[in-house]
DNA sequence: GTTGGTGCTGAAAAGGATTGCAAGAACTTC
DNA sequence: GAAGTTCTTGCAATCCTTTTCAGCACCAAC
């Protein structure tokens, strides 16, 4: 049987109402009055009960997070990064996962909406009508993914995308490919444009592949295409494919970065314990599910506006799967103009 | 503002005891009421306030999970395991990580055990009597953990070690190197137990070498010292380690498994996707996830006697890390006997 | 000596559901 | 036809907090 107000405000000798100020708003009870209340509310042991709390407060306490799926170490990152920043302000987390199925998205939403004061919602796949539908009666914050009129946090994906093909160009790479991720990936859709903008910019081809699913065998399945298609190196939608790309590059005992460079995109942490280890745009995830609940937190306390987009920097991190390009081979001669 | 039951109660012409009767003991109330009540609350999208419903039942519909890692992905399979289970029975679950830190154990324990209904801890790196402390007021069903008294969900790691040694026997090993993990893992000493059994009842040399940390970099720092011992084989504690192995031997150009074997214990995805693949045993830890929120459920519906320990066979799966020993060189000759 | 604050406290009303108790209706059964 | 069951249903209490409102005491000012 638990301590409840009750106990204390008898054990203290004052009215519940005097504990429950004492404890929640001190600054209404006598210095007195409220520091043997405090003492004999530690002593006992007491915890308000959350229930009872959010009865009445219409609060819960609690927020909700959605991610596509647990097992990707990138996501990981993101529960991390959401789950410090919660817990510090006192909130306790609900995780689900959608396995990847942009149609258990809406079930899932509406679901923990009940139960939660806000959502963070991350990389969902699903059209914008079905992620505004929710967002009428429970906050939700957007991470990696825009749409117009909800609060998001992003990363700049086309930034990284920029700084890989500037680095690869100064290797004197003049032809990349790129293997794509899932159509309704918004961060796919922003890493394609990143690419064909700079590309453009430097007068360097890019060869589109896929879509692919963002899956080791994506990457394996892509490798050949790759190699085929004429380019000294494979941008990759993101590290796991990456490392599917270099499995099947090593199979075909194909030398990277010699003769082909790869580059990914995330940098989850098996991308510096591969052979060769993989150079990749790192993406501050953590960081990022931080951002997302503050900015939660601050549309729920409803004190003056908000900032409602946080977009993130990206950063290329140069390991080994990216090197000079090959000479072009006799009759493969001057592609560049 | 969201329908409440009084407002079914209105709109079907009933009282709240009749709507409230209708939803959760149907037999209670007459065939022809409950059907309206039912549809007036299905049109109305009525759903019960979990806060209010708690208050009274002292119930949560909550569980919690703790694990030491959300970025390991054999805990992403356990997260996934209890979700499904617990969703399936209309719960929902707190996700804890102890960023494998044991000391932050007990207090994220104490924190979560008064918003849920019951916890699954699993593989505690605490002592056995931080954790029965808290095991007194919440339930607690332990997995990869044993401790007297307590409900757990295992796995049958001994056998695991004893079908991995067999293996390697068959092969011709007579030297076996096992990379130790954390020592306050229960997982690490049952491996350890089974393995000292099997090499006993076999014949074959059993080097303990570590402990090492539970990571990648642990691998590649035992790697040097598995190839000094004179072992033909190494069984690591889990597959990230048996990664970094593979790892620091590639950079040696040392072959795998021509020169020395390799054997992981797991079976996390990656392990499927190296060069060579991974040889592991493999452990059902998504199965073991539903099995202890179904011991946790039977636990607090209290309908009669539960089984309080569950058993889950492990597998060996064979890839290609493991083969032929090699033969002794000229010198080293006959170490059997 | 009244009036008007200010500070602190307690009584009591929510908040939304569940559930023990009792009453009324409908049926048996003698 | 009366007494006793069995079904249904509603009333009202209860869970534990927060929060409004009113009251009391005390002090300053006129």
């Amino acid at each position: 049987m638990p301590v409840t107000i009750k106990d204390v405000a008898a054990a203290a000798g004052v009215s519940q109402s005097t504990v429950s100020r004492a404890l929640s708003t001190p600054d209404l009870v006598n210095p007195g009055t409220r520091a043997r209340v405090q003492a004999v509310a530690r002593e006992l042991g007491y915890q308000p009960n959350r229930a009872a709390r959010g009865l009445i407060t219409g609060r819960t306490a609690n927020l909700g997070l959605i991610v596509p799926d647990l097992a990707n170490p990138l996501f990981a990152a993101v529960v991390k990064g959401v789950q410090a920043a919660a817990r510090a302000a006192d909130y306790s987390v609900f995780i689900a996962d959608t396995d990847e199925d942009a149609s258990t998205e809406p079930g899932l939403l509406r679901a923990l909406a009940k139960q939660v004061d806000g959502i963070v919602l991350c990389s969902p796949r699903s059209p914008d009508a079905e992620l505004t539908e929710v967002g009428a009666d429970t906050p939700v914050v957007l991470m990696n993914r825009q749409v117009p009129g909800y609060p998001a946090v992003t990363v700049d994906n086309a930034d990284g995308m920029r700084q890989a093909v500037e680095h690869l160009a100064a290797l004197g790479h003049r032809r990349i490919a790129y293997v794509a991720g899932p159509r309704s990936s918004w961060s796919n859709g922003q890493r394609e444009h990143g690419l064909r903008v700079t590309t453009g910019a430097l007068g360097v081809d890019l060869v589109h592949l896929g879509h692919f699913p963002p899956r080791f065998d994506g990457g394996v399945a892509a490798a050949d295409l790759a190699l085929a298609c004429g380019a000294t190196a494979v941008v990759a939608y993101n590290d796991i494919v990456a490392l599917g790309l270099l499995s099947r590059l090593g199979a075909r005992g194909v030398a990277v970065p010699d003769r082909i460079s790869v580059l990914g995109c995330d940098d989850i942490p098996m991308s510096a314990m591969t052979h060769p280890a993989l150079t990749t745009v790192s993406v501050p995830q953590h960081e990022a599910g931080r951002a997302a609940v503050a900015m939660l937190l601050a549309l729920l306390a409803d004190t003056g506006p908000v900032t409602t987009h946080r977009d993130l920097p990206t950063q290329l991190t140069v390991r080994a799967t990216t090197g000079v390009a090959p000479d072009p081979e006799p009759g493969t001669a001057d592609r560049s103009r």
